[in-house]
DNA sequence: ATGGTTAGGCTTTAGACAGCATGTC
DNA sequence: CTAAAGCCTAACCAT
């Protein structure tokens, strides 16, 4: 099938054929067919980069109106926008948090692309252009199953089909277990396919042999670090312990044998401590050296430099002078930017990074080294989701550079069975549902009143009706929990009951309710700043640390890790500054939560006090881009907490203030 | 006394979405 | 239901 032969205009038929589009792939194919030009719905579950994007191009060009394009990211929906943009005579708009194309201009775009949440938000602000679309693709549907995130896909997926029966729906996949129900939920034909336009090939490695599924093998020299070499002349009681590599020497090798052999790399860690220190032995090892990288790096080394004077910043640029780059969601976007773009101009030879990598933007490599499968959670250390490791692995591969994609899974002798099986031949997860949490129903339950979606209790189930859940666990299995919710909402003063007869009562959103819907803050940020803007005004004095306590002490201000070494510090200057706090010390309900709090809050007040990023990271131990995302944060909170002032009547100038000294 | 080594204990641990109204080059 | 690695310090050992 050739694309010319798709209901497209020459000028785009042109525009494909310019970068080499002329033959659909297989699973296009499949999405042709089961008919993303005639406006079916479909659900294809896809391996990375297989053309998932032209699947969603071919749906929003052929649709018979305006489309959306839903992502998870804002970094994905830039780069979405640019190729969306590149197509001739395609007006497109973006809708990020961070980045946004004047609220009513998107009305006038042949595509709008978004993140689930702002098109969240725009319904809850009834924004008219959701209502006049023809066709809505969601990319990354399988996020449907994560813990905060995943509610408020399905809940405005439903909310957009309900709204609009006609509505084209194309939702595009990972491959996870039961794409089926998500074809099910969605009434659409479902796509699947493993189909890769270059071949991947999962091995295992212990020590420094690899066993392919393929079955082929590789071998690498695993140089083992001195250090390790000296004791093992020494032990006697390790008995074959020395017989084993360490796995970062099996990485070290691995990255190396890829390197010689000219291809890129990437090399996923478990914490950004150990995505730093594996690129700086890297580095020292000379990893890029005879690749003649010289210049190119020079200059993005010089870029690192220039984003800031931070300890990241210059370990970042060392880095980078010799090849090698780390990645982690503690660098600030700017760096990230340089070493996303210094690999895919072929300047770094390899990136270690934590998971960030696995699921942003397009960073392909030909061989894709996991050296950590299980990491530090809730409850210890667990294996990392199959879905999560595949996706590390599917970066593996680069169409037109690579004979094939190579994934090194590295093991020991004890794990190999279980790393094998788990993750070279086990199936990833099933998405599953994620809307029974209390928290997450919450959210959407007032949003359903607040924007006079729904009245009653039943009014609300219908609107859940369309979702994901409902599909799954039938429609009557969120009853129990709405009413809690309700309940809920009702003491926190965001919903009242309003009587009209005997039985008969009407679910109307508070004022305050309205206003913590429509800021998108969860009902509980909404209940807590209302609380304490309350006790603000009661203190003698209200100060900026008071308004930023407040905001930082909500579930949607993100928690900072607080050491042990550091606890007695914070405990004092919350003492100290006890008159400009609006919580009392000696009867908290989560002491160390709050202190938490404290630390984030005392930041930011030296942040605009004038301490430079320099200073804060020192101080707080903190990533530079962990300091850039709690301002963000900081600012969306305060005029969060502005708004909900003004609607019940309380004026903290504090708040003003720190909000415009961000 | 000095220097070096080791054992044991303590600390730390992935990621990232959202509002809104103006002003400016 | 589930951990592991780095760093610091104190103790210990050899010279």
């Amino acid at each position: 099938m050739r694309v010319r032969d798709l209901p497209l205009s020459p000028s785009v038929v042109d525009h494909f054929a310019e970068r080499g589009v002329r033959e659909l792939y297989p699973p296009q194919r499949a999405a042709v067919d089961a008919g993303v030009c005639e406006g079916a719905d479909v659900v294809a579950a896809v391996p990375t980069a297989s053309g998932k994007t032209f699947v969603a191009q071919l749906a929003l060009l052929t649709a018979d109106g305006p489309g959306l394009y839903v992502c998870p990211l804002r970094a994905l929906a830039r780069e979405k926008y640019e190729t969306f943009a590149a197509l001739p005579g395609v007006d497109v708009g973006i809708s990020t948090g961070d980045f946004d194309a004047t609220g009513e201009a998107l009305a006038g775009n042949d595509v709008v692309v978004a993140t689930s949440e702002k098109v969240d938000s725009a319904i809850r602000n009834g924004a008219s252009w959701v209502d006049e679309l023809a066709c809505v693709v969601v990319d990354e549907v399988h996020l449907l199953g994560a813990k905060r995130r995943g509610p408020t896909l399905e809940v405005t997926l439903a909310t957009l089909r309900r709204r609009n029966p006609d509505l084209q729906t194309v939702a595009l996949s990972a491959t996870v277990d039961n794409p089926d129900a998500i074809a099910d939920w969605l009434d659409a034909a479902l796509v699947e396919s493993e189909w890769r336009p270059v071949d991947l090939r999962t091995g295992v490695a212990v020590g420094g042999a690899v066993d392919f599924d393929d079955g082929t093998n590789i071998s690498v020299d695993v140089d083992r670090d001195e250090a390790k070499a000296d004791d093992e002349g020494g032990g006697d009681g390790e008995g074959d312990e020395a017989d084993e590599p360490d796995p970062t020497d099996v990485t070290a090798a691995l990255v190396a044998d890829a390197v010689a052999d000219g291809g890129q790399c990437l090399a996923f860690v478990r914490s950004r401590r150990e995505a730093v220190d594996l690129a700086e032995r890297l580095a020292e090892d000379g990893l890029a050296a005879e690749l003649g990288i010289g210049d190119a790096a020079a200059a993005a080394a010089e870029e690192a430099t220039d984003v800031d004077g931070t300890l990241t910043g210059r370990q970042l640029a060392d880095c980078l002078r010799a090849g090698v780059a780390f990645h982690h969601a503690g660098l600030r976007s700017g760096h990230r930017g340089v070493v996303e773009s210094a690999f895919r101009e072929r300047d770094v030879a390899c990136i270690c990074a934590t998971p960030t990598l696995a699921a942003g933007v397009n960073v392909p490599a030909r061989r894709v080294v996991v050296r950590d499968q299980r990491r530090y959670g809730e409850g210890g250390m667990a294996w990392i989701p199959t879905l999560e490791v595949h996706q590390m692995c599917g970066r593996a591969g680069r169409p037109g550079l690579d004979p094939h994609g190579e994934a090194v899974l590295v093991a020991d002798a004890d794990t190999r069975e279980a790393v094998r099986e788990r993750y070279v031949e086990g199936e990833p997860e099933a998405v599953e549902s994620q809307l029974a949490d209390p928290g997450s129903l919450r959210t959407h339950v007032l949003a359903a009143v607040a924007t006079d979606f729904a009245a009653t209790e039943s009014e609300i189930l219908d609107v859940f009706e369309g979702t994901f859940y409902a599909r799954e666990a039938g429609a009557g299995g969120l009853a129990d929990a709405v009413a809690v919710a309700v309940d809920d909402l009702v003491a926190a003063g965001m919903v009242a009951r309003e009587t009209g007869g005997v039985e008969d009562y009407r679910l109307v959103a508070t004022a305050v309710g309205e206003t913590t819907s429509k800021q998108y803050v969860r009902p509980e940020t909404g209940e807590r700043i209302v609380a304490g803007l309350r006790a603000a005004a009661d203190l003698p004095e209200a100060t900026t640390l008071t308004a930023f306590e407040v905001i930082c002490d909500t579930p949607d201000m993100q928690d900072t890790y607080l050491g042990n070494a550091e606890r007695a510090e914070i405990y004092r200057f919350a003492r100290t500054n006890a008159a400009h706090l609006t919580t009392d010390m000696t009867e908290p309900d989560d002491f160390e939560g709050w202190l938490e709090s404290v630390k984030t809050a005392r930041i930011l007040n030296e942040w605009i006090g004038g301490a430079t990023v320099e200073e804060l990271v020192e101080e707080y131990r903190i990533g530079p881009g962990d300091l850039d995302s709690r301002v963000e944060r900081a600012e969306w909170l305060l005029s969060a907490a502005e708004a909900l002032g003004e609607t019940i009547g309380v004026r903290v100038p504090a708040v003003s203030r720190a909000r415009s000294r961000l």
